[in-house]
DNA sequence: TTCCTCGGCCAC
DNA sequence: AAACGTGGCCGAGGAA
């Protein structure tokens, strides 16, 4: 095998005199023969033609969310990437003496933005090759310097091949069926009323509202006016929220609790939403629902997104997302994440045990711990969140008699957080120390004239930063085998043969590709004669993380994997 | 008008 | 039971 090579490419905006439309960004290259000065079309090409030439090159820039977009628009893709903005951010909290980012690494995702007034002032803002470079020397020496070299590496290709697929994502996009969105919409609130207007249903559970609280005129979107309303009419509540109305016995708490779904249904997944995430396909091109996925964008590593609510696409919408005619989707989502990446790292065999086939809830009601599911459930996530309420007295102790190892590690990285310390995902992702407002409300407790508010207050977020810090080690933890997870389907994926050229058939459109991600799901677009093929990919992907995050530790990932013509066909197990 | 906080609810 | 972690985003309503 041919040895990998590095190129760097370098985004730099060049403005002298030129007008925002003309001043695109300039593209330099430096390949092992020497130094390029390209235009994006052609850097785009000739990337291209590296990648295809089969040259093994992990393509080494300043921001992949600012750079990766131009090529993918010109057609090309690359295999691998060092991001060296998610690096540094990753580097900056796990080295003992961080240097602060070169002012070029600073601006952050720029994905599609146009050009503004700042590009016309800002002289010459983009970077010279020879400081990229010294960036990336200066994080490989801070790499080789680490307490685990080996883990933070790979921590760091998996970051960076993460904002390759989130770019790629965004590029190919969620397929979105408008059609099929809208009859949902249709069904539950009536069609779609003029601009301004509540939908027919929405209308009608609104002056049903007013008439159980005597109230007309109510808005039931207010909830100053409508809690008024609520007392008025007798109903022993303290706020609007539906777990609270839902103990009531009042014949409004029905029609109230529809009229609440369904206006967020409308307010957050709408025809409104629909206008503006769902871009229209054009010539034989399917609807697709773009979000921006920002990597790194939580502090515990996992992603975050921008637009369009891509966190949280309702249950009730999930039919909207329709696989192209001749496709299909591969769903799978990964069970128990968290407490299995919790034994790995704790090396607690008898947790490992309880997850080695298949649900590892129902591992611990068969080892006798608890008795059931449900309480499996809930002791495993109050351990993991640090929660005390409710059966969580009971189940704990249960827990720690039989998971020492697991149960001893979140404890003790609650206690390190407790006392304004910081902590580590396995392959080294470090929280943020306490802020100056942590250590001032901590430092006045300890004062001597300080009062039991002081106090009490100073506990109070001291134990806020435990449950933080407990959580962070094990959702960061679960966090780099998902990253782990898409980047070995990714990688996997991109080995299958290409299919024939297609015309109108835009670049990764033609073969299976990465649509969604969230946590501990992905799914995957495919033309239906690979889908069991990649199904077989995926499940493979996730015994690769394992063993890439915990070689040969005795843990199984199990996935519930489903082809279906659309998302809301993709049961998921209880989880 | 714009900006911000809050309560609320969705996802994992 | 609502004192359990991480997020995004909406409308209402107050502050600027």
């Amino acid at each position: 095998m041919a040895p990998t090579r590095t190129g760097v490419l370098v985004a730099a905006s060049r403005s002298t005199g030129a007008p925002p439309a003309d001043s695109l960004p300039q593209a330099l290259a430096t390949a092992p023969e020497g130094r390029l000065s390209l235009g994006w079309d052609q850097a785009a090409a000739w990337i291209g033609e590296q990648e295809s030439a089969g040259q093994d090159i992990r393509w080494v820039w300043p921001d992949t969310a600012a750079v990766y977009p131009r090529l993918l628009a010109a057609g090309t893709r690359v295999g691998r990437c060092v991001d060296l903005r998610l690096c540094h951010a990753i580097l900056h909290l796990a080295t003992s003496d961080p240097w602060a980012p070169p002012p070029w690494l600073v601006p952050g995702p720029v994905a599609d933005t146009a050009p503004t007034l700042l590009d016309d002032i800002t002289p010459d803002a983009g970077p010279a090759v020879e400081d990229v470079l010294a960036e990336h020397q200066r994080q490989v020496a801070a790499v080789a310097a680490a307490e685990e070299p080996g883990r933070l590496r790979l921590l760091l290709a998996a970051e960076s091949a993460g904002a390759l697929i989130a770019a790629e994502m965004h590029a190919d996009g969620l397929p979105w069926n408008r059609d099929r969105h809208d009859a949902i919409l249709t069904a539950e609130l009536g069609p779609r009323p003029p601009r301004g207007m509540r939908p027919e249903r929405l209308e009608q559970l609104a002056a049903r509202i007013r008439e159980l609280l005597h109230a007309p005129g109510l808005n039931p979107d207010s909830q100053a006016t409508l809690l008024r309303a609520l007392r008025t009419a007798g109903l022993d509540v303290s706020s609007t929220a539906k777990w609270e109305l839902s103990g009531q016995a009042h014949p409004v708490v029905e029609p109230l609790l529809e009229y609440k779904r369904l206006a967020r249904l409308l307010s957050a997944n709408g025809w409104s939403w629909l206008d503006t995430w769902v871009d229209h396909g054009s010539e034989g091109r399917a609807d697709r629902f773009r979000t921006d996925y920002v990597p790194g964008g939580v502090v515990t590593g996992r992603w975050a997104t921008s637009g369009g609510g891509a966190l949280q696409i309702p249950k009730a919408v999930r039919g909207a997302v329709v696989a192209d005619p001749g496709w299909r989707l591969v769903v799978a989502d990964a069970a128990q994440v968290e407490p299995r990446a919790l034994a790995g790292m704790a090396a607690d065999l008898a947790l490992a045990r309880a997850g080695q086939h298949g649900d590892l809830y129902a591992g611990l009601v068969a080892s006798g711990v608890v008795d059931t599911r449900d309480r499996a459930k809930v002791g495993m996530l109050s351990a993991l969140y640090g929660g005390t309420a409710g059966e969580a007295g009971v189940l704990l102790p249960r827990l720690r008699r039989a998971y020492p190892l697991a149960t001893g590690l979140v404890d003790h990285a609650a206690e390190v957080g407790e006392r304004g310390g910081t902590v580590r995902t396995w392959l080294g992702r470090t929280s943020p120390p306490p802020g100056p407002a942590w250590q001032d409300v901590q430092g006045r407790a300890g004062e001597t004239d300080a009062d039991r508010t002081d106090e009490r207050r100073a506990r109070s977020q001291a134990r806020d930063r435990g449950r933080f810090t407990r959580n962070f080690v094990v959702q960061g933890t679960a966090a780099e085998w998902a990253l782990c997870w898409m980047a070995e389907t990714r990688r996997r994926l991109r080995e299958l043969p290409a299919p024939p050229d297609q015309a109108g058939i835009a670049p990764g459109q033609g073969r299976p590709h990465l649509v969604f991600f969230l946590h501990d799901e992905i799914v995957v677009h495919t033309p239906w004669p690979l889908a069991d093929q990649v199904a077989v990919i995926v499940q493979e992907a996730a015994s690769a993380s394992g063993r890439l995050l915990f070689g040969e530790f005795p843990l199984s990932f199990p996935l519930h994997i489903a082809i279906v013509d659309t998302y809301a066909d993709a049961e998921k197990e209880a989880s």
